[in-house]
DNA sequence: CAACCCAAGCTTTTT
DNA sequence: GCTTGGGTTG
């Protein structure tokens, strides 16, 4: 432990060895945050502290897997796998699983998406007979969000006159019938959506004391990370759980809280040394990622902003190159500008693509740079936007699943009661719906039970509602004795699921098949990995269990091949590239039309800015565009205000070949005027530019060509995985063939060396150290282990 | 009840 | 410019 604690500065070292009481950590950019939390954690465990009770909250999944495997290398890994670690959504779902018949919810209970709820309150809202229009869904459902994460239930909202006095004055006067109404829907279906996640934890630990006694005692340890993005939900179950032994450890950095939107409280934050006196507080302050002119130019972004925790971000690194600041004439233009850029500094410097991002503000910017790229043959890899699971093919074959581990889930019912078709049809599921209105029985049960109640459901229609039940009742006999794959295949295969989407030849139809095949490869994976590791759980159940907490991110399959990386700003918190490009930094845009309107906001945007140029180690590109299509309309575009904030010692602001003279911005102008004789109103572009001329003679641009969507549903598809194919096996190696110090490669893991052997026949394990993924102890009965 | 066509709305970010 | 969902027609 001794050479660890060596490895760190005289802050980050006090942060670590500081283990009791409350404390509070603020970190800076790229000060070694993650060092720090796993340090700490090591520590803990070095000091005979039991992994059972510590609880480490991080911000994703993958946050959590990559320290727990750090965490691995330093006290091994039978220790570090009994840390309890993970996302607040994804810990308080196992623990609500475990917990859940206090509450009245089924152990497998769903867990909606957004997508899910939406439905649910649209469905409430046509039933109820309100204006779509005025009623809108996505409003509701924001609005439902936000009170369940500051606590207001439907009851408490009743209670609440001021409230109602909001919604009234809102023109939503029945908004409380539909939330109320939609929280016993989701009740009926056994399902919780994200916030309830969080809303059913804190009545659990409230309304429990025995339960929150229990959690208190098994929790005595808790490390929270990035907690300038907790909200007042989860603000509370951290609360009450350190309220006990206060050994409470907070890590974040105020001037990157970018999730107000979504009810994130930077208040949380700035208040902890007042809800624990006792606080230690430790500031990161040495930067090690960036150069000094990176580190002090975001310091001057940040200084513009009034709420903030005071410190001092200072770097030991070279002074480095200044801020490129590049001005294109379309956003086309500025596709090319970037790839070009970086396919020179790949070429005169020698850098990988990985060491390459591009970050925007919104994902509909994407465009024009994957165009540019893939015309240059440059690899990218873009996250985020529409996610894998969020496709409908996946939703339709996971709804399948869903239901057969949940069958009063509402939203998986409707979505595939009739797909594919088998004549039960809109009227059909109007009466059925009315009916279990009526009961207030799930659709399930109600369909169960329709003999025994009037329904002016035809009889035709009843056998066809019990066929479907039947047939769904039957998958979950099989469901208690197969593993997930063998589930998913069989259902998706005698449903007719692969067969409907066979059929479908269109690029797009194609595409959707690939994507369930890719979706079945997913689960024949987890299968295998549940199988291999000891006490792993291959059921579907298992897998059901966090699919709904599951991102892109957190099943990313690396081929190996370097990409530049493309992602919106929020994305790429945590993350470090050598070259960064942040694209569109027009008013409007960035910041967001809808931010500027309010000081609050526009400083999370300011906020967002400073995150977005501190992810750069080495050299940051601002570039902006004078047109953009924006909603399919060409349109003028200003520089970001965000730009004349850095200081202009930091810039370097390029001339570019033709310069619009309409634009204005008091620093550029000042850069731009000698050059172009400042304030003339020509329009006219000067220099040689081919793509101006075709862009602004209307609809002249390269024609999309008809493999673009495939190529595009390809490229954004997600989870890479090349050549896996789910029938493919493989020869593994036998036990016999197995030996200690043997170099060998696993088909997730990669290439490892045997550490050692033990138990024999079916029971034989091997432990190996893989190079990347830590130490794995694998059942060879199912492992795939083949030779190098 | 299904297929097809057209219109609206979207583009601020997501666990 | 694209997707989704609703409405209309067969």
């Amino acid at each position: 432990m001794a050479q660890f604690l060596n490895q760190l500065n005289d802050a980050q070292r006090k942060a670590v060895e500081h283990t009791s009481g409350p404390v509070m950590v603020i970190a800076g950019a790229g000060s070694g945050k993650t060092r720090v939390l796993t340090y700490r954690i090591a520590y803990l465990l070095s000091k005979g502290v039991d992994a059972f009770n510590i609880l480490s909250l991080t911000f994703t999944n993958k946050a959590a897997r990559e320290m727990k495997e750090r965490i691995g290398k330093i006290v091994g890994d039978s220790e570090s796998k009994n840390l309890w670690m993970g996302t607040f959504h994804s810990v308080f779902a196992r623990i609500l699983r475990i917990e859940a018949e206090r509450l009245g919810y089924p152990t497998n209970f769903t867990i909606y998406d957004a997508d899910d709820s939406k439905k649910v309150i649209s469905n409430i809202i046509k039933e109820k007979n309100l204006d779509k229009d005025i009623y809108k869904a996505k409003t509701v459902s924001s609005r439902i969000s936000s009170l369940k994460n500051n606590l207001i239930t439907p009851k408490a909202y009743f209670q609440n006159g001021e409230l109602q006095a909001q919604d009234s004055a809102a023109k939503l006067p029945m908004f409380g019938e539909i939330y109320q109404a939609y929280t016993e829907r989701c009740f009926r279906a056994g399902a919780m959506d994200f916030d309830d996640l969080l809303l059913k934890t804190n009545e659990l630990l409230y309304r429990f004391p025995e339960v929150l006694a229990k959690y208190q005692e098994r929790f005595q340890y808790i490390l929270v990370d990035e907690y300038q993005d907790t909200n007042h939900s989860q603000y509370l179950i951290v609360k009450a759980l350190a309220a006990k032994y206060e050994n409470i450890c907070i890590v974040g950095d105020d001037a990157q809280s970018i999730y107000a939107f979504r009810g994130a409280n930077i208040r949380n934050i700035l208040n902890f040394q007042k809800d624990y006196p006792d606080t230690r507080l430790f500031k990161l302050e040495q930067n090690y990622r960036s150069t000094k002119t990176i580190v002090e130019a975001a310091n001057s972004i940040i200084a513009k902003n009034k709420d903030q925790i005071e410190k001092n971000v200072w770097t030991d690194n070279g002074n480095g190159e200044k801020i490129v600041v590049h001005k294109s004439v379309s956003d086309s233009d500025e596709g090319n500008y970037v790839a070009t850029n970086i396919w020179q500094t790949a070429m005169n410097e020698g850098a990988s693509h990985d060491d390459f991002c591009i970050l925007y503000r919104t994902n509909a910017q994407s465009r024009s740079f994957e165009d540019a790229l893939r015309k240059k043959n440059i690899p990218y890899k873009i996250y985020g936007g529409l996610s894998f699971y969020q496709r409908k093919e996946i939703k339709d074959v996971l709804a399948y699943l869903r239901l057969v581990i949940n069958p009063n889930d509402e939203e998986a019912f409707r979505r595939v009661v009739n797909y594919p078709v088998r004549g039960i049809g809109a009227t059909t599921l109007a009466k059925l719906t009315l009916a279990a209105e009526q009961q207030k029985w799930s659709l399930w049960y109600t369909c169960e039970k329709l003999n025994t109640i009037p329904s002016g459901i035809g009889t035709a229609a009843v056998k066809k509602l019990v066929d479907f039940t039947t047939l769904i009742n039957s998958f979950a006999v099989l469901a208690k004795e197969y593993d997930a794959f063998d589930m998913v295949a069989h259902v998706a295969k005698s449903v007719g699921l692969i067969k409907v989407l066979g059929e479908d030849k269109t690029p797009e139809g194609v595409t959707r098949y690939e994507n369930v095949q890719e979706l079945l490869n997913g689960i024949k994976d987890f299968s295998e990995q549940q199988k291999e590791l000891d006490g792993g759980d291959p059921s579907l159940a298992g897998f059901m269990a966090d699919v709904a907490l599951l991102t892109d991110r957190d099943n990313e399959v690396d081929d190996g091949q370097p990409k530049v990386s493309m992602m919106t700003i929020h994305l790429a918190k945590g993350l470090e590239y050598p070259f960064v490009y942040i694209v569109g930094m027009e008013e409007n845009l960035f910041p967001s039309m809808l931010s500027v309107g309010s000081r609050s906001e526009l400083e999370e945007e300011r906020r967002l800015f400073y995150v977005a140029l501190t992810r750069a180690e080495k050299r940051a590109h601002l570039t902006y565009a004078h047109t953009r299509y924006r909603w399919g309309k060409l349109i003028d575009c200003e520089p970001s205000r965000f730009v004349d904030e850095i200081d202009e010692k930091f810039l370097d602001i390029k001339i570019p070949e033709f310069s619009p003279t309409s634009f204005s911005s008091p620093a550029l102008d000042q850069a731009f005027g000698g050059a172009f004789g400042g304030g003339n109103s020509s329009t006219v572009y000067r220099g040689k530019n081919k793509d101006w001329g075709k862009k602004s003679g209307a609809k002249s641009d390269p024609p999309t060509t008809p493999t673009t969507p495939t190529l595009r549903g390809k490229i954004l598809k997600p989870v890479q995985r090349a050549g896996a194919s789910y029938e493919a096996s493989g020869d593994h190696l036998s036990p016999e063939q197995l030996s200690e110090g043997m170099r060998v490669v696993h088909g997730r893991f990669g290439l490892g060396t045997v550490k050692a052997l033990e138990g024999e026949g079916a029971d034989a394990k091997a432990i190996i150290t893989f190079d990347n993924a830590g130490e794995k102890r694998l059942l060879l009965k199912f492992a795939k282990v083949k030779a190098v």
